[in-house]
DNA sequence: ACTCACCATAATAATTATGTTATAATTGAC
DNA sequence: GTCAATTATAACATAATTATTATGGTGAGT
């Protein structure tokens, strides 16, 4: 699920964000303070950053440059400064969007969706599970920070596992996806020697087997 | 350089746009009718789309879904249409942003600067060169539509090329980059042995060496 | 406990990948 | 044209990859 940090000081108006967006199928982490916002934003992964400027503890212009410093998630700023100066400075620090209040909750619902389908299209290739990091672009495998040589079939049997993970994948849909066209002749325990040569090679326990269904990677991934 | 279609009808608001735009370091390309703005769509690769709706020959609405079905181009409506149900009928169709006159210039062109921070996220990690297309994520070459087998070295070393065109590589910056922390060891003939491979495979005759200097791919390279 | 289907993995063998060496071709300076 | 430097490619040998086979293990149903 697609998760969405706002930071608004209005009770009201936060609680209201939240529970339309919380219809809409987000996960909503609301924040009233910056200090609250950037405990979230530290230890929680975001796709999605509403942000207020004028707030009790701080400038919401220096909480999103924060942001920025760590991330390249999406921020919309959503505030009463109106003017096209504060508009153009709000761009400048690196945000996506600037809505003036007072504004619309569904003109507001349809940009939060606009988007959300760039969140995805938008992930680096670099996914992220306990301590394994994969860069897809640069075809590599790090554990702990070291190099795991794999070769290519393993690297997208990982990949496919990777970003399927917590979903059961039958070798059927394993043999179509990493083997192809070409896999029609391929043995069905293929799969199961690459998953167990991945195992060993990994040294991990987040790929599992369900009896007679398939394989999973039970971790939590996340994207960089 | 990145590249904007504009489709207004209202000749000076269309020219005063281009003007800032082209002056921000974009190229523009101006269109006046539906008719125009879709015969530049599809011989011409955009990376950014504004649309008006209210137009002399169609809907902009429906232009933007024609986009919509070929790419994933962004896409801003800018228009006079201002109600709500307008704006959301707008996101619907898959926009990006919507905009309602009357507008700030310099607003627009944050705008505009925001969504192009984004375009080089976007891209969907497959590089074009004339019949030769390479999906980095799928590890996979093809010409002319037929499957390229090419070893994990091999296909680094193309898309190191295809990253670079028109850029003269050292063969130093080549063993560096594929061969990597590990390459300090690997002779400097290997590079050299192994465009020739990557030569013979793919049959091309892009991939250039400049006496002396390195090594560069010559044909154009557009992303998908 | 027995059985059978399913899974794990070790061993194998064929294939592929790949760095090196050797040799030929090319280029540009003189 | 000659020569030296550079590049191209063929040939080779080693290492890595990988589908298959074989064998042992595990779990669910009876």
């Amino acid at each position: 699920m697609k998760r969405i940090l706002i930071l608004e000081d209005d009770e009201n108006l936060n609680r209201g964000i939240s529970l339309k967006l919380r219809k809409e199928g987000y996960e909503v982490l609301p924040a009233y303070t910056v200090r609250e916002a950037k405990d979230i934003f530290e230890n929680e992964h975001v796709d999605l950053v509403i942000s207020d400027i004028t707030l009790p503890d701080g400038n919401g212009l220096d909480f999103g440059r924060a942001v920025r410093e760590k991330s390249n998630v999406f921020l919309i700023y959503l505030t009463a400064m109106d003017q096209e100066i504060d508009i153009v400075n709000g761009y400048d620090t690196g945000a996506d969007d600037y809505i003036t209040k007072p504004f619309s909750v569904n003109i507001l619902t349809s940009k939060v969706n606009a988007f959300m389908r760039r969140v995805s299209e938008t992930e680096e290739g670099v996914l992220l599970s306990g301590d394994i990091e994969v860069s897809v672009k640069k075809m590599q495998v790090k554990k702990a920070g070291t190099l795991i040589p794999l070769s290519k079939t393993e690297l997208q049997l990982l990949i496919y596992l990777l970003e399927n993970a917590g979903c059961i994948l039958s070798k059927e849909s394993i043999l179509d996806k990493v083997w192809g066209v070409d896999g029609q002749f391929v043995d069905d325990n293929t799969v199961t020697v690459n998953i167990s040569r991945l195992k060993s090679k990994l040294r991990t326990d987040c790929i599992a087997n369900v009896r007679g269904l398939g394989y999973l990677w039970t971790g939590k991934v996340t994207r960089k």
